[in-house]
DNA sequence: CTTAAAACAAACAGACTGTATGTATGTTTA
DNA sequence: TAAACATACATACAGTCTGTTTGTTTTAAG
């Protein structure tokens, strides 16, 4: 059986990624060691090495992925929505039902700030799911459906950090609280545009 | 010099608290050794997990020194204010410019979430800020000043996670910042209010 | 076919955590 | 007040983990 370098490379990283997803979810950062990971992904902890920098930089590649994963589920849940104002309601309710797998939970919100760091974290986030909210906010600005003198960084922050915390503290998990976060985020966002 | 026994475990406690605050806020949970903070505190390793279980002990000894301190900052800005809208904003400004101190907001929301672990965490902060945050906002619905039909739950965890996530974005920084926050913080309150 | 480079594996050094053992200081009681 | 005890503190140790270094195998190129 012979691969070319470039299908081991890929092989292997897939694995790791695969793998340190798994565990660092169960397990937690802190909690997952470099030799657990390495004989769940059958390859040696030089191989380990070899791909990434160190335990962060995979913590880190998993959570690029896991970021991606999200915004394509917002981005599916958003693609039959013309109306800006539900475009942010409906995409909301898309971030939750993905981010509420307690895997992506526990990697993204709680163990995720302290092993990439507050301000890193925030800057991937920036890049994928707060970017999509933020542009939705300018969006519903521009056509008039939010009051336009509101600071659109601002609100961005803060409703990125209400939806994070939503899922944290379990909304996305029954049928109940699921309703319940529906009901909140609504009002929130109609209030909004309310004063419009 | 003859100290009674109370006296040296309130004395070694305290310093090593407050050294402990100091380090985790400066060096995260995972770059502060116990060598380290016994050292800065003046006091061996063994006293430390004579007076602690382990290290992670002694950071949730931190961390509820930490939202006692956000409480009474809260309860101190809201102590002149009688409309239930009003307290609400308030207090919650109180929050931001209380949690704001670069130490705090390493130990509470980047390290304490991994460390003390999400759920945990929560059931500390549920007990004092958010708490404060809930009883808010069932007092503005009874009111009359929020829709009554509102989930209070489900609006405290947001509003609890916009807050947080705002101060993590560092809004409670500077002076054009701090406006904005507020801007979109009247906003989202006086947007529910309409909806009453 | 030989050589270079990449992928992988194994061995090593340093650091840290938590515990076990030992000492000193304070507290109770006979 | 002096022995018995408990609490506070200090030191030494065992085990584990991380990141690096050194060595081996596999692929790519001349």
């Amino acid at each position: 059986m012979s691969r070319t370098n470039e299908e081991r490379t890929a092989e292997s990283r897939r694995k790791l990624i695969e793998v340190g997803r798994k565990l660092f979810g169960e397990y937690g950062f802190a909690g997952t060691s470099t030799p657990m990971i390495a004989q769940a992904a059958g390859v040696s902890r030089g191989s380990l090495y070899h791909h990434f920098e160190d335990k962060a930089d995979l913590f880190h590649a998993v959570v690029e992925a896991e970021y991606e994963r999200l915004e394509a589920a917002i981005d599916e849940m958003i693609t039959h929505v013309s109306d800006p104002l539900e475009i942010l309601i409906e995409g909301g309710e898309g971030f939750i039902a993905a981010a509420s797998d307690p895997i992506s939970q526990r990697i993204l919100f709680v163990d995720g700030p302290s092993v990439v760091g507050g301000g890193m974290l925030l800057s991937v986030d920036n890049e994928t799911t707060t970017s999509s909210l933020r542009l939705g906010i300018e969006a519903a600005q521009t056509a008039g459906r939010l009051p336009k003198d509101l600071p659109a960084a601002a609100l961005t922050s803060m409703m990125s950090g209400a939806y994070d915390r939503a899922v944290l503290d379990g909304f996305g998990r029954d049928e109940p609280s699921r309703l319940a976060i529906r009901h909140a985020i609504r009002s929130l966002w109609y209030g909004l545009s309310k004063l419009a």
